[in-house]
DNA sequence: CATATTTATCATATTCCCATGACGAACACA
DNA sequence: TGTGTTCGTCATGGGAATATGATAAATATG
C-alpha cells in the first residue's frame, strides 16, 4: 500500500463528502457506515483535516463534516499530507540523508524521476478529478 | 518511505555486496558496521534472501554472504519483494478490492499510470545499474 | 580434536499504527 | 431550560514491524 491506512481513510471520506456536497454537513456515522470504516477512528482523522482547514465541522443536531475547500481546488496531497509525509518518499531510495542532486547515491537520478512522477500525481490531481458521477 | 525499513536494509546490503564482490563472502558484521544497520536484524533479513536464492551464505571462519545471482541479472524487485509486496501498491489507491480496469474507481486510470511507472522501475532496474564505482 | 568464527534460530523488548470505548463539550430545538 | 445529537478528547488495548540478546549449529584451521 502506498498510502497509510489512515491516509486512505481520509481520502475516501473526503471523496465521499465531495460526492455528497448537497447533503452538507454529513455526520461521521453516515460516512463510516457508507464506507465501512471504523467510526471513532475516522472521527479523529476527520478532526485533523478540520484543524488543517480542509474540512469544516459543526456539532450538535444537524452537524457533521463538509468540505471547507471547493473540490476543484483541493489537491490529493493536501488531504493526504497530514497523515503521510509525501516529501520523505521523494528522498533517497536507500535512506541516505546526505543524498542530493550534487552528492547522489547510485539510485538517485533514476529514482528521482520516478518519485517526482508520484509526487506530481498527488499534487496536481484534485478531489474533483476523482469524483464519480452517480 | 516507499520501502519498508527491512526492504531498504536488504537493498542497501545487496548493493554493498555487489560493490564488494571481490571480497566475497562478506560477514554480516562487516556489512552492518559499514552501513550502520542493526546487526542481528540484518542477519535475519539476509537469511531470507539466501533462502530465496538471491544470496549465498556460508558459515564458519571465512564465511559470510555473497550474491548468488550476477548483479546485472538481479532486479531491485527480486531483492525487495520478499519484504514488501509491490503488487499491492499497484492496486486501487482507495483500497477497493473490486476495483479493476472494467470496474474502475474514480482514481483508477490516473493512478494505474503512476503505479505502473513505479513497478517498472523496480522490475527493470538491476543492482548493477545502481552500483557506485569507487 | 579443540577452538574460534560465523550463520541460524529462538525468546523477548520496543515502538508505532490502528482501533475501541467512554466521557466531556458544544449545539439545535422543543 | 432540558434533552438528544454530534463532534472533541482521553485512556486504553491489540498487533505488526523493528530491534536486541542469548544460544545453538556448522565449519575452517591449527
Amino acid at each position: 500500500m502506498i498510502l497509510s491506512q489512515t491516509a486512505e481513510y481520509a481520502l475516501r471520506a473526503v471523496l465521499y463528502l465531495a460526492e455528497h456536497a448537497d447533503q452538507d454537513p454529513v455526520p461521521v456515522e453516515t460516512i463510516a457506515e457508507a464506507l465501512s470504516l471504523p467510526r471513532n477512528y475516522l472521527s479523529k482523522t476527520l478532526h485533523l483535516l478540520a484543524k488543517r482547514g480542509i474540512l469544516s465541522s459543526s456539532r450538535g443536531p444537524g452537524g457533521g463534516f463538509g468540505l471547507a475547500v471547493p473540490a476543484a481546488e483541493l489537491s490529493l496531497s493536501s488531504v493526504v499530507e497530514p497523515f503521510d509525509d509525501l516529501e520523505r518518499r521523494r528522498q533517497c531510495l536507500l535512506g541516505r540523508r546526505e543524498c542530493s542532486d550534487s552528492t547522489p547515491c547510485g539510485a538517485h537520478h533514476r529514482w528521482k524521476e520516478v518519485a517526482d512522477h508520484v509526487t506530481c500525481f498527488f499534487r496536481e490531481t484534485t478531489v474533483e478529478d476523482l469524483i464519480e458521477d452517480d
